[in-house]
DNA sequence: AATGGACCTTGTGC
DNA sequence: AGCACAAGGTCCA
């Protein structure tokens, strides 16, 4: 058997063409991932309801706590890429070696003790963390030294089946989601966001509402946040935004929080507002420069809208006789995917 | 308590 | 090519 069996799962060593979970779930074959609470939040959620229909099929990954605490503390100002390469670096160098797949060397997340080595946060710095290297190293220290055994797994929550059960010492205070988040505060590194993050995804904690940079524009532009005098994203801000979302979400507000966080990323954005396949029958296109084109009615069978807002809000009731939008300037089949961030030319 | 900057580095868009 | 600016924030004065 190649791969280590670690509590009853196990790493495929596979490739999206070996396996893809968004198509496997979505060709027909299971009905029923998701939808209830979908249904629930856009009950009580006008702009739920309006952004979510795009985004079905996301769910919130339940993570190991420590792994997800430092992954978060790399988040910090960050991007993705450069968040996903900074984890891997950690795995390289201070993570526990699982075995070889071929000749290709794979590596666990390193545990608290090995991220607390003395010359650890130069080290990192070195490897381009930035100020980043400090919170790992501290917190690993912290977690390593100065809690007991066990402290970041005995703040997860006891009710949630997806997370093995821990055993908490009975003086003191019983895990609540707040204490879970005041506890995570203490971390150096660690801010309200990160925190919620780890809560969230680590610690099973579903009412939790990390907000982000993205969370508080949606909160501002959909919510009316910050339209009055407290414009400024205190703490206290960053409370009631979060409480806010779990008064009308409730106790998975996190969920609901992360569906439509995917729908503001740009990196998704193609799903909302571009590839808006319409029937556009009888439709004719006069182009003008690159993209800019008239629209006809006449003789076009179907064309792919990159961005057309106006048809878009009418929906499929009708396009007006003569409007300016944007299209590809090929109809739909045989259109490759569109790559986005294609920067690397090799 | 609340507010304004600084902070490392890389990716992205012009 | 090269330069701003943003990127799933946090800490410190």
């Amino acid at each position: 058997m190649s791969p280590v069996n670690l509590s009853g799962w196990r790493k495929l060593p596979l490739s999206l063409a070996d396996l893809c979970i968004e198509t496997t779930l979505r060709c027909g074959q299971s009905f029923r991932w998701l939808t209830a609470l979908y249904n629930q939040w856009s009950e009580s959620d006008s702009n739920f309801r309006e952004k979510a229909p795009k985004f079905t099929g996301i769910r919130i990954l339940s993570q190991d706590a420590w792994e997800a605490l430092i992954a978060f503390i790399c988040s910090s100002n960050n991007n993705i890429s450069r968040i996903s390469q900074m984890v891997h670096k950690l795995c390289i160098y201070y993570g526990p070696l699982i075995g070889h797949i071929g000749d290709e060397a794979f590596h666990d997340f390193p545990t608290p003790q090995a991220l607390s080595g003395k010359k650890v946060e130069s080290h990192l710095r070195e490897l381009g963390f930035g100020y980043r290297a400090k919170y790992i190293a501290e917190t690993a220290r912290i977690i390593s030294a100065e809690k007991p055994e066990g402290w970041l797994e005995s703040l997860t929550n006891p009710e949630n089946p997806s997370w093995p059960v821990t055993e908490t010492s009975s003086d003191k205070e019983p895990p609540s989601y707040k204490y879970a988040h005041e506890q995570l505060l203490l971390l150096t590194g660690v801010g309200p966001k990160v925190a919620d993050c780890v809560c969230l995804m680590g610690l099973g904690w579903g009412e939790a509402v990390p907000v982000d940079t993205h969370v508080w524009q949606i909160a501002q532009r959909d919510y009316k946040f910050g339209k009055s005098k407290t414009k400024t994203f205190s703490k206290a801000m960053y409370d009631s935004v979060g409480d806010h979302f779990r008064k009308i979400w409730g106790d998975q507000a996190g969920w609901a929080q992360s569906v439509l966080f995917t729908a503001n990323l740009k990196s998704f954005s193609g799903q909302a507002s571009g590839k808006t396949e319409v029937e556009a029958k009888g439709v004719k296109v006069e182009i003008e420069g690159t993209k800019e084109v008239k629209v006809e009615v006449e003789e076009f069978e179907k064309a792919t809208i990159v961005s057309a807002p106006a048809i878009r809000s009418r929906k499929r009731t009708r396009v007006a006789a003569v409007e300016t939008i944007k299209v590809e300037t090929r109809t739909t089949e045989n259109v490759p995917p569109t790559r986005r961030s294609k920067r690397t030319k090799v």
